[in-house]
DNA sequence: CTGTTAGCGCGTTCAG
DNA sequence: CTGAACGCGCTAACAG
């Protein structure tokens, strides 16, 4: 661990000459240069950035706080954010909350002590607290894939209320009329809109919601279960489950699996989030997928805009088309008389 | 952005008595540090830990070096990692490597720039190189999953070499005897010990070696299904493929279904690396399943523990056991007709 | 072309 | 119980 000083005694010069050579500024002769470089060399010199951002208040550090890297639609917006950091010379922490607003608030409180230079949040909440704490301490924030109230920030996210009426219309087009919706937390602007969506869709289709088809747990695998469990309790029994995100639908097609339920045969089924083509061998789920490595570019891209104060005034709210993937999940038309 | 000082001035103290009741050190009257947590309130002040790690040379930030995240397992991985770090109060830098060494290099440098207080690193190559450079700059490494020449290092790691014996003597059970492997990069440990593992099954049933069934190639999908076409182009055709990790094997039954192929009926397949349950609907693979997130944890404690001191002496190298899962693609046992 | 001075924000001496 | 001064490693000004 050798410092700059270090580098100058050996190369017989002062430290500023010794930070001039490194970061090529200012003029020097070649000669001097030289030793200098050589002295580095044989004493594996690293600068230490440490000081040099204690100096520039910049770290060159993004992080990037969502509820569950093990989610593989956030672990594709990861990959987007990283890869684009890491192009511009950024490294990028990365946080988990497991959807608590309390880890969440931990985790910022630690990036601002930090010094990072910007924060990619996936809000644990719809609440506006985490935002404003962080614009507070002067961290630009880019609000990724939900919406917060208040709207004073930067928002990339997808239309997840078109996205679920799309995927509800499908349903209602292959003469579904009983339709669950098994949806993530309340408080989550994704589950709402979501929601919504399904609303909107059954409304005009002319049908009245019926309360014991709309479910509200946990973005889990646990949570489609149990949502499946109490959705198929409904009598009549719903012939179609809209499952808002990628877990959900693997719990239920679990829970209906061990049911001897079959899909789409007995239950037709779709859902939000795609699960990437590299980790399926059977694609087989109609989902509204989110183009997340593209939210997760497009995000970071947004970031070292306003840090770098290219980006234009005001606030921008960026949505991300959603593509509708129809596969066997979803089967074919209705006979008219199961309907 | 107040300042330490900002503080004081606010608190009519000086900024050694602010430090103090931020780090409850030393005897402060009650009445003085009221008056500085209130000040410290109002100003909305957050300690820059920038300057503090610049003193005390450390961080309190570790880096994880992988291939690439979006990989299940490695994700799975660094959900480990992450959470332990958290627990102790250190952060996670992630990097991406894509197996390329110049990228590994680059990310090494930077980290070691930062001060990162250790590595826990996947090798992109089995080199030395990467943890002598961490070495050298006197930063802590963990290698994780593969293994390193030289052996100066902590690593924590299945043993791939085991695991695949396991599941080709698992195939030679079930009546194969052409049996293709298909590996990753030559130059990566795991690809090396597996089809070890492969050869020592072989040789132990009495088997020769036949050329045209071993295969290199990347860890991806893409393949997978370049060595699959090739393994099976080889007369007699193999009746059972291993595929050394989960890419690959989503690459040969992409492939083989393309082609017509059914399996396990045509075509047994075993696989390196489960897939979380959590994003698979149908659980179909035979596999050697590492246990992924302990790893991640391991690796984790066993830096913080160096970091501490408290870490036993020399070196550890912490082989975590494999699991066999025999699910459908391995199929039954062949009728001797078709050996 | 090169060196000196000063300061980024903090915490540890060592005095009061 | 509290404060002043110094230095962690680095670099922008300003000499020379």
């Amino acid at each position: 661990m050798s410092t700059i000083r270090d580098v100058a005694e050996r190369a017989h010069v002062s430290t500023m000459t010794v930070s001039r050579v490194i970061n090529r500024s200012g003029y020097i002769s070649a000669e001097t240069r030289a030793r200098v470089e050589q002295a580095i060399v044989e004493l594996g010199y690293v600068p230490n950035s440490l000081a040099r951002s204690l100096r520039f208040k910049q770290t060159k550090t993004l992080a990037l706080i969502l509820t569950d890297i093990t989610n593989p639609f956030f672990t594709t917006v990861a990959r987007g954010v990283e890869d684009v950091a890491s192009e511009n010379g950024f490294n990028v922490i990365f946080c988990n909350t497991d959807e608590s607003p309390v880890e969440e608030a931990e985790q910022l409180n630690i990036l601002a002590q930090k010094q990072t230079d910007g924060v990619l949040l996936v809000p644990a909440r719809s609440s506006a607290e985490p935002v404003e704490f962080l614009q507070r301490q002067g961290v630009p924030v880019v609000v990724l894939d939900r919406r917060v109230p208040g709207g004073g920030v930067d928002v990339v996210r997808c239309d997840s209320e078109q996205g679920a009426y799309d995927l509800v219309r499908l349903l209602l087009s292959l003469g579904h009329r009983r339709i669950a919706v098994l949806a993530g937390p309340q408080g989550v602007s994704t589950a709402a809109d979501r929601v919504a969506g399904y609303r909107r869709a059954l409304a005009e289709a002319g049908l009245a919601e019926d309360p014991r088809l709309v479910y509200f747990d946990e973005y889990t695998q646990a949570g489609g279960q149990r949502m499946t469990e109490q959705a198929l309790a409904a009598q009549p029994q719903p012939t179609a489950l809209f499952a808002a995100n990628n877990f959900i639908a693997i719990g239920a097609y679990r829970f209906m699996r061990q049911a001897g339920l079959r899909v789409p045969e007995d239950v037709a089924l779709v859902a939000f989030d795609d699960l990437p083509a590299a980790i399926v061998m059977d694609p087989f789920l109609t989902v509204a997928a989110q183009p997340a490595y593209a939210m997760g570019q497009r995000a970071t891209e947004l970031l070292l805009d306003r840090l770098a104060g290219s980006a234009p005034a005001g606030h921008q709210e960026i949505v991300l088309p959603i593509e509708l993937i129809i596969r066997r999940s979803s089967g074919d038309a209705l006979s008219s008389a199961a309907s």
